[in-house]
Order: C-alpha cells, then sequence, then structure tokens
DNA sequence: AGAGCTTGTTCCAAATAATGGAACAACATG
DNA sequence: CATGTTGTTCCATTATTTGGAACAAGCTCT
C-alpha cells in the first residue's frame, strides 16, 4: 500500500486504514467536495496519489451514486444527492433541536451572532446559528468546517477531550496562518488550552479571521465521545474583550444547560 | 445476493449492481438517513436484508468515517460529516449560483414561494428556493426530496426524459397515495406526461399535499443528462388552478432564461 | 434468581471485488 | 502532422468483503 509522505507522521505500526474500499472513496470524494474549483481526472490522480485506473474506477462509483457529477467538460463536482443525505441529518437532529432555545436565548441576551458546533476529527462543523439579520439562509455556514486551533468552539472542544484523544487530534493538525494571531504550533495550542481548562470557556481572539473575536464554551456528553460547542461572536470593533469576558459566565451556562437538556431529553449517557 | 421482494420490478438480467462495495454501504447509510426515528442494529438487519457479520462491519466502517454515529443506546444517527458534504456541494454550486436570480425574479413576478428542484434517480432534490415571509433557513427544504409522480417539479422533468430513461425511471417507481389526486399507476402518470410535453409545464393538483398546488417548467442540458425544474407554489385557497394557468408562461420563460443562462455561463452542453 | 429469548459482537475460510500496471484511445498543442 | 497530454479500458494479482456460525451481553417472564 502507497503512503502519504508529505503530513504523515503516524506511527508505522500496522495501521490497516481502517475502513478498507469506503474509506478510500470518500478520501477521494472530500478531495473533490473540499476542492475550490471543479477538478478534472489529472487534478484528481495527483491530489489522491492513488493508481488512474484505481482512481478512474472511485470516480466512476462515485458519479453512478450521484455523490459526484462529471460536467460535460469531464469536471468533477459533487452531487445533489449529498444534500438529500444532509437535509436528513440536520432536520431529524435531536441534539441541535434540544440545543436551538438555548441559542436563541443566549442570541437574545448578547444581541451577537451564536453558533452551535460539533467536533469531527480536526475540524469543528457548524450545526446551528442565531443571527441578528434575518438574512440568514443556508448560506450560514451550517455545514461549513473550520480547524479546530483557530477558533473559539474548536479550542473549547479540544480543551475537554481526555488527554489521549486530544494527543492523537493534535497530531494529526497541520497549522496554517490565517491571521498574526493563529496559533502555529503544538506548544502554543497547548498553553492557551491549559487556560481554557482553567476557565472553562475559550476566546478567539482574531485568531481565524481579522476583526472576528469570540466566546465559546465546550459541550459533550458523559463518555466524552460527543464533543461540541457554543459561542457568540462578533466585529472586533464592536466586541471587545472585556465585553466578551463578561459574557463568557452566560456563554457558559448556556453550554451546561444544553449539557443537563440533553440528558434528561435523551437519557443517560448523552 | 439477496434480493428485495418489495417493488423490485427491475429485469433479472444479469444486473453486477454497478457501483460495487460502495453501492452497498450507501445504501446502508440512505436506510439509516432516511428512517423516521433512529434504528438499532435490528433494525437495519432487517431493513436491508444484509447477513448479521456484513452488516455489522459497514455499520462500524460508517460511524468511523463520520457518515453515522452510534449513540449511547447503541441507535445509529446521520453524522455530521454529512453536513460538511453538503455545505460544498451546495455553496460552490454554479447551477444554483446561476439561477438564483431568476427564482428571485419569479418570486417578485408572482408573490408566492418559488422552488429550484433537480432529478435524481426517482426523485426531485430541493437545491434552492425564494419565498415571502423570510423566515427561511435550511429547514427550507434545501435537500429535501420528494417523489417525481407526485411535483409538479417531477413531472416537469420526467417531461423532457428521452424515452427509454423515462422508462426506466417510471419502471423503478413505488406508487403511494398521497392525497385524493395522487398518481397510482404508470398509465396514469404517462397520460399527465403527455400533456405536460404539449404544454411545456407541469401542474401539481395537491397531488402530494392536500390544500398546496404548484406550477413547474423543466430545465436540462443539452444532451438530457442534467434535468432539473422551476416551480411556483401556493396554498389552494389563494392559488386557483386559473391562477396557475396565468403564471405557467412566466415559470417557462424563467426556464428557459436559466437554461440559456447556463449555455452562455458554463458552455455548451451544459 | 434462573431459563429462555432477543440482540449485539467477533471470528475466519471462501468468494468477490478492488488493485494497479500497461496498453489503448481521444484530445490538444506546437 | 507529429508529439505530448489526458482520459479510458483491460486483466491477472491481491486484498477486502462476505456470511455462516459461535460467542457474549441484555431483556423478559415465570
Amino acid at each position: 500500500m502507497k503512503r502519504d509522505e508529505a503530513g504523515d507522521t503516524r506511527p508505522a505500526t500496522a495501521e490497516t486504514s481502517g475502513t478498507g474500499t469506503l474509506g478510500k472513496v470518500l478520501s477521494v470524494l472530500e478531495t473533490v467536495v473540499t476542492a475550490e474549483a471543479p477538478l478534472r481526472f489529472s487534478d484528481i490522480l495527483a491530489l489522491s496519489g492513488q493508481p488512474r485506473g484505481t482512481l478512474h474506477r472511485q470516480l466512476s462509483h462515485l458519479v453512478e451514486e450521484g455523490l459526484l457529477i462529471q460536467r460535460r467538460d469531464l469536471c468533477y463536482e459533487p452531487g445533489f444527492r449529498l444534500l438529500k443525505f444532509a437535509y436528513r441529518a440536520w432536520s431529524k437532529n435531536q441534539f441541535r433541536a434540544i440545543a436551538g432555545p438555548h441559542l436563541q436565548r443566549l442570541h437574545e441576551e448578547t444581541g451577537e451572532t451564536v453558533h452551535l458546533g460539533v467536533l469531527r476529527d480536526t475540524e469543528i462543523i457548524y450545526v446551528d446559528k442565531v443571527e441578528s439579520r434575518q438574512t440568514v439562509r443556508m448560506e450560514s455556514q451550517i455545514g461549513n468546517a473550520s480547524p479546530v486551533y483557530c477558533t473559539g468552539l474548536g479550542k473549547a472542544a479540544l480543551s475537554v477531550l481526555p488527554p489521549e484523544r486530544l494527543e492523537t487530534t493534535i497530531g494529526r493538525l497541520a497549522f496554517h496562518r490565517f491571521t498574526a494571531n493563529t496559533h502555529l504550533s503544538a506548544i502554543s495550542l497547548k498553553r492557551d488550552l491549559d487556560d481554557v481548562r482553567l476557565r472553562g470557556y475559550a476566546f478567539d481572539r482574531e485568531e481565524h479571521e481579522t476583526d472576528i473575536r469570540c466566546v465559546a464554551a465546550p459541550i459533550h456528553d458523559a463518555g466524552f465521545d460527543f464533543v461540541a460547542g457554543i459561542s457568540v461572536t462578533g466585529p472586533a470593533y464592536r466586541v471587545t474583550m472585556e465585553q466578551l469576558e463578561a459574557w463568557a459566565g452566560v456563554v457558559r451556562r448556556a453550554a451546561i444547560a444544553i449539557i443537563e437538556d440533553v440528558q434528561i431529553r435523551l437519557g443517560p449517557g448523552h
């Protein structure tokens, strides 16, 4: 089996790759879906590092299943079946439904945008949002994924991970400078996380986007299998660090309220 | 290989199932995702008809890949990674972006809700929506899938399919009565489609939901590989059949405008 | 509590599908 | 028209999936 040379720091100890064929195909799908522009066969070939024949079959299968579309100019695009899957995933999600009223309340208390995000691998996936101007639609970031190391939600989530899982997660991070304040090393990030753990809430000091600050608190189930977060975000000119400090309490209380609500409504262990 | 007894009217001529392992796994994923309530292992076992060992591994892989989540009570739920895929699929979609202004204009002309939907297998997947009250969020149906045979968009899309593909599509339909007006047979549906083809637009005469009517027109690329539709929908008390007739022209013109716009912006063949 | 039932998990030889190199075809490009 | 690039097909080899059966963990009912 071929191994990616770049960024693969995993121990070489008999990693069966876990999910077999599915994992490989999803990796191809993710490549196409997360690409900035539609990709041609050769582009994907270069990015995936798979042999031509193999990749060709994988793409054919993905197209046949509706997860990708092949346009007439041979470019591959995400397929509409992905929307169907997500619609169900979102509209029936109980966690989101339970958290909803708490987001709303937090928005009313602060007047700024409130986010609900879930930790998945090394990213935070935005699951819900309440914001002032009701121009919100699906662009609203729902489904958008941001790195854990430069977002309030991400750091809040990391702060409650069991040590071992935290290590493996941080080990997989590929640090990338988004702003002057972005953490660029595991050491720097871990120092920040120590503070977060003590306080119970995390800040984003313009680490992902300039002029955007946020304060976030972690949400988790009993076994820390499920880790998420809630945050209040605003523009730096309006939201000072003092303001964020002042909101930290309500954010944290909202997070705790959600944890309790989930336990009551979905039974112990959640 | 086992075959579903119910609703499987496909010819038994050497169907290699096409997408191999991926198809089987996605079929399991779809079962879980489209279920009304979270399913336990045995529920899925019964629905999928796969052997225990096989299904167990498939589910493990899906969970490991983040497409499913297994809760503490052993129920399976759609995973949040699905949201990430869809976010990209939606936000980068060029067809949607091109059609957007036309939907907006159609909404301004009619004052009622406008939908954009894409044909995928035997379903219409809603891709965009413009409606009066700006309470729209992701609940807005984006990603929702409805059967082709009882929606205006579905019938509009079917009406432009090449005869052969129309036959296979209709052959796969499992008719289900949603209202008193729902088509329940291929014959009845085909008769309707003949009318649609003559007029160039389709009606939904409360065939999917009581008190909901709609008029829709087809959109397609040069080779009919990509088939979609645009529609105006409203409550029966406000939107009479005469009103729909009156709007048919603008709807059809909007559809044609989108077809032209796509050809210009994405090049010939689209 | 214990017997009997259901439900979830693990194991492994056999069957099957994925792999990947190489040859082929279709397009561009100079 | 020659040449490089890009997309597609083929097939023996290899690895993964398959699925039966045995095992373990929960329930339920007397």
